[in-house]
DNA sequence: TTGAAAGCGCTAACAA
DNA sequence: TTGTTAGCGCTTTCAA
């Protein structure tokens, strides 16, 4: 056996080409027709010629050929979503529920990151078409995503933790209103009477849900609106907001949209001296872990992660009961929970 | 034109099946061969023809099919990529930023989260293989990670962000024990002679190297070893050391193996009512964002993320100076640099 | 410059 | 229970 330069680099042992079904047919004495069977389970074969094809499989090493076998099926067992930044705490759990729900099912998942962009969010939905995947969540930052590419491919689709619902489209959301009413809720049993608002600018032109919920769950008390400062989902747009907030003047309270912020905001607000909860109380959105180690501790409103993902890879695939039929186009909307801890002025 | 019932639930115009390569060479009057021609730019096509051709593709919105092409071509033009943890911001970063050159070069990026178990890992790994990727990203957890299918089938490899080297294996990494030296040294240079160390305990049976640079420059300033605690490489892990150094008697610094560990640590600093870094200062490692958004802020040993998901790449692809030629097994390091911020006393 | 045709490896309908 | 065989949509050699 001669050692061969491989186009890697170092000189190795010939890399033996990848065994094909044809070798296992031939090994093992049967047709090609024969080892599918035996591979994918879907005919009876005898148990004597099943043993003598295993064992060539896996003398052989034998393992199908995907993309040939995504040619011939049309399906890859492959599934994608789209997120806004999978560095964002908050959608790399999101993302990482959905990868184990769909392993469980056999599907990998692909994750691409818009960046926030409209122009790449769009790229990376033609791709998942063009390479065939099996379905597709989108996390979107825009309002109206353009799903026509993936309508006009026929494959199932579902916007996942979008604020609003879009017509033709599953979804599988967080009530957002709910979430902020707890917030307000919250703070005001605190005995906060002034509560500021803190909330995610790069929505779109739709209203965030949450600055309605904030409000409305203010009017319904009868208490002012209290500051009310927009920017975007990351710690710097938290902190940044918080500067504001500290020039214009802080209220007894805020509400702040996501984890990412309130750690900006915290931030701006331990460089003025600001006591937290002392100074100002805070409840954030989003449940990441990363709002257990701050400090202090943020009090946050919680998003049901795993279920949701859980909903979303149903959404795609039949769900795993078999009776609860085929899902036609839902949408889910999820119950967000208050997590207590010291921001918001809990022991 | 009827509404059918589509598998995917609601009555829907019927889905036209997409166009393929021999639709668009009929409406143009041409052979299927020179849709390829055109398509993928192989050969010269007269201009007229070409015209005719790219109306056509533009007209019945035909998209190449990649499960054919990549049967045909053995070529997937997908990479992938096992992480640990994507929800580790430091993987989150290096994943997003490889998927940023792979993305440039025309490569999609599959990434998959081994979730720190072994078993797992080598399951994304055969994945891979059956996938026919056309290369592949390993952060392994494993000192001595299984890359036999990887090299069975021929598949390009690189170890990223290995603690050591591993003979056979390309490589790109971060000098962790120039990063424990740095940390060290700055350390000692704001004055402190009592240096503690914060490591992961999760890399195996092979010494981590900032333990060893730890030491080493320890000993070459002839300062004593501070206290040690070993725990995982997460915030609560870093808590949890925090708690036991916090029992046993804080050093006036120490350095942290990870910016998720330094954080946890901090958190259980602040509950006891340790000031930072007037009573003890901190440097820790990795330069994730989050480090910037502390309190107080941390200093940090940066590793330089988007250098060396482009160095591991073109390790994988051919670099994009052709001039460069085909890289062979390499090992790449690289040298990371302090981020100087609050937690170590700097102003 | 263009076209005909041979597969890439697999599945499954149909025949034996 | 097993085998034969026709494609899935694409690229590319070879011939015109």
């Amino acid at each position: 056996m001669t050692a061969v330069a491989t186009p890697h680099g170092a000189a190795k042992p010939p890399a033996k080409p990848a065994a094909k079904r044809s070798d296992v047919a031939r090994l093992a004495g049967v047709s090609t027709a024969v080892v599918s069977y035996v591979v994918n389970g879907t005919k009876n074969v005898s148990p004597e010629t099943e043993r003598r094809v295993r064992e060539a499989i896996a003398l052989l090493g034998y393992r199908p050929n995907s993309a040939a076998r995504a040619l011939r099926l049309g399906s890859n067992e492959m599934l994608g979503m789209v997120v806004p930044d999978a560095r964002n705490p908050y959608f790399a759990m999101l993302a990482h529920a959905v990868e184990t729900v769909a392993a469980e099912r056999g599907y990998t998942l692909l994750t691409a990151n818009a960046d926030g962009l409209l122009e790449t969010e769009r790229r990376h939905v033609e791709r998942f078409v063009d390479r065939g995947v099996d379905g597709v969540f989108l996390c979107s930052t825009i309002v109206e995503p353009d799903v026509r590419p993936l309508v006009d491919a026929d494959i199932p689709t579902v916007l996942l933790n979008h604020s609003v619902e879009v017509a033709g489209v599953a979804s599988v959301r967080i009530d957002l209103w709910e979430g902020a009413r707890l917030a307000v809720e919250h703070l005001a049993e605190h005995g906060h009477e002034r509560i500021g608002l803190v909330i995610g600018s790069n929505t779109g032109h739709v209203l965030d849900p949450r600055e309605t919920g904030w409000r409305q769950e203010l009017a319904r008390r009868g208490l002012a609106e209290g500051p009310l400062e927009r920017d975007i989902f990351t710690m710097r747009g938290g902190y940044d907001a918080g500067r504001r907030l500290l020039a214009t003047g802080l209220p007894s309270a805020l509400f702040v949209s996501s984890d990412r912020q309130a750690i900006g905001l915290l931030r701006a607000l331990h460089e003025a001296g600001v006591r937290v909860p002392d100074d100002v109380a805070l409840v954030s959105f989003d449940g990441s872990e990363d709002a257990a180690y701050s400090w202090p501790p943020l009090s946050t409103v919680a998003a049901p992660i795993a279920d949701m993902a859980r909903a979303a890879v149903d959404a795609i695939l039949a769900p795993a009961d078999p009776d609860a039929g085929r899902p036609g186009i839902r949408h889910e909307v999820f119950a967000p929970a208050l997590v207590r801890r010291a921001s918001c002025g809990c022991p």
